[in-house]
DNA sequence: CTGAAAGCGCTTACAG
DNA sequence: CTGAAAGCGCTTACAG
């Protein structure tokens, strides 16, 4: 039987009681010390996993003055592309002995300064962070002077001081319009997306594009929407009443596409053959849409993987320099442009 | 200038040396205990903030022997299904004061048992669990055993013994099944879905309506296949290959709905029009696919809060009776079926 | 190779 | 009302 009482939990105090040696030995030999020898680490070792014996991370680490949680704060985890983000975050996170303290600020500047305070208090020993838009661009300094590493996806916040992992949104829609152009369209609408950096970065790509095949840009083809299915809906929606014939148009992401397809789809149009629509992130679903939609990928999943080895390497050498990964997407060709 | 230097963290006793008091004062100001009188209060809150104090709560919980941390272990995070389960419960843990712990499984039992590890190490308080399939019905008790609460999640983990939130999934396919023989149908396939309760529930209700309207099953008409985009659109696939003029279809849920709706569409088909098709969970995006997705709804994000609340009441109350909070799904009728 | 001692930052009785 | 003391479970020099 082996019944441990959970009235009082197994320290380090009885596994050195029970193996018949100091309670310091029994530390060494968990962190696998080759001060201790063969037998003595085995007996201690016996009598840890006799009792049940648990380490307490909280005391060791208050002790040691190290942490191995690292907190991640994410805006929005209803959209598919930042829970993609949030997977790889975690993955490389666990892969490499961490711990992660998730938050979710829903785009509220105001959840986001009491999630990162709790964490904080918590000891994280970094943070990423997918900052909610209206999030001040001093926030990441103010982290980094907590002493607390932090790394910066997707949308930039203020030039440089810190880490910053993302895509190059500029060039994806300037690939993403460019190849509407090339197809002979003149009239190509943008839908949907709120104001922030990656809106504006989006748009410099297809003012640039639409510049480089010497077609003026026109107000009307912009139609701004939230970026969600409903606002991808509306906006499309708005677009066909206001500009009739249209037959083209980029979205600020795959979520305002899907929305978009089913305003296309109420109207009998098909995506594809009646109307060129293209999207921007590359989430799971759009491979398999109806129709599978033509997106600029930037690879969710491996964006949140680079973003932790990012925070990683900062927490293992403070001094490096500082990095901005930023993904090169790549317009993926499928069936709806 | 308010410069903090980061070498030393300030402490207790720094803000008690501040505010010419002892450390026990300060600790009993923080946490507003009323037998200090206000000004001293006041002098040494205005210490703890000229100092920049904060709170180290891994130092405070060791003392005092509680958490604040709640591990959520989430099997399947590129489900949207899932995305917005720890959505809900994230909202309302953080609103009663916890951080929480977040941990992927990606559906392996081995990963799960290895943060599993990871969080009990770290003095989770408790633990909402969406089981990976391949966890053995003894996980929950064991958990308990180690006297930490828990929750489960979506799939019940063999008989009682836990609190557990999830959906009465029999009933939900029945009404779906119900409202397609209702109309008419009487060749209505099964898509999707991997080999689990979860599936066995959803089966059994479609074969209660089968019975009820007394149509035979078929076996042909059910098309197992991952329950994912492409298991869906392979489903949808096959089914249309051999079974020629079949016009239904029930599936397992609205990803594998998303799959088969491409599927669908591939072959020029629209689902409302030409074919029935409904999806299960009512993730956010099938209120907008294309078309909009006929589905039973079992409110995802209010799921999660509903799990975390049962969490925080046996928190409170260890010896509570167990509850099985199971909510009544609701077909909502859009436009796929 | 192993033990005794100090201390991480806090809380909690217990005096006064 | 406030201070001195003990202790949460651990790690880390430091002796021997």
């Amino acid at each position: 039987m082996n019944t441990t009482p959970r009235s009082r939990s197994v320290t380090i105090m009885d596994v050195a009681a029970e193996a018949k040696v100091s309670k310091s030995t029994v530390s060494l030999v968990l962190k696998n010390s080759p001060l201790i020898p063969f037998e003595t680490a085995e007996r201690v070792r016996a009598a840890a996993s006799r009792l049940g014996y648990v380490v307490n991370r909280r005391a060791s680490q208050l002790r040691a003055g190290r942490s191995n949680t690292i907190a991640v704060v994410i805006n929005d985890l209803m959209n598919p592309f930042f829970a993609e983000i949030l997977s790889g975050i975690e993955r490389r996170l666990v892969d490499a002995g961490y711990v992660v303290l998730m938050a979710h600020t829903n785009e509220n500047p105001e959840r986001q300064r009491q999630v990162l305070q709790a964490m904080r208090e918590q000891g994280a020993a970094g943070l990423v962070l997918c900052p909610a838009y209206g999030t001040p661009s001093s926030l990441p300094e103010e982290v980094q002077q907590w002493g607390v590493p932090v790394v910066v996806m997707v949308r930039t916040l203020g030039p440089g001081g810190y880490d910053f992992a993302g895509a190059d949104n500029e060039q994806g829609v300037f690939d993403a319009a460019d190849h509407l152009l090339r197809g002979g369209h003149r009239r190509i609408a943008f839908l949907g997306g709120q104001a922030g950096v990656v809106l504006e970065q989006r748009l410099a790509g297809y003012r640039r594009a639409l510049a480089a095949h010497g077609v003026p840009p026109d107000p009307a083809l912009l139609i701004m929407a939230n970026p969600t299915h409903p606002g991808g809906y509306e906006a499309m929606t708005r677009l066909l009443s206001e500009q009739p014939g249209i037959k083209a148009a980029l979205c600020y992401n795959d979520i305002v596409a899907f929305g978009a397809l089913a305003a296309l789809g109420e109207r009998g149009l098909r995506a594809g053959p009646d109307f060129s629509l293209i999207g921007f992130d590359n989430v799971l679903a759009s491979a398999l849409s109806n129709p599978p939609l033509t997106t600029v990928d930037v690879h969710p999943c491996k964006l949140g993987e680079e973003a932790a080895a990012l925070l990683l390497e900062r927490i293992r050498n403070p001094a490096a320099p500082q990095q901005n990964h930023v993904v090169r997407p790549n317009l993926l060709l499928r069936q709806s442009g």
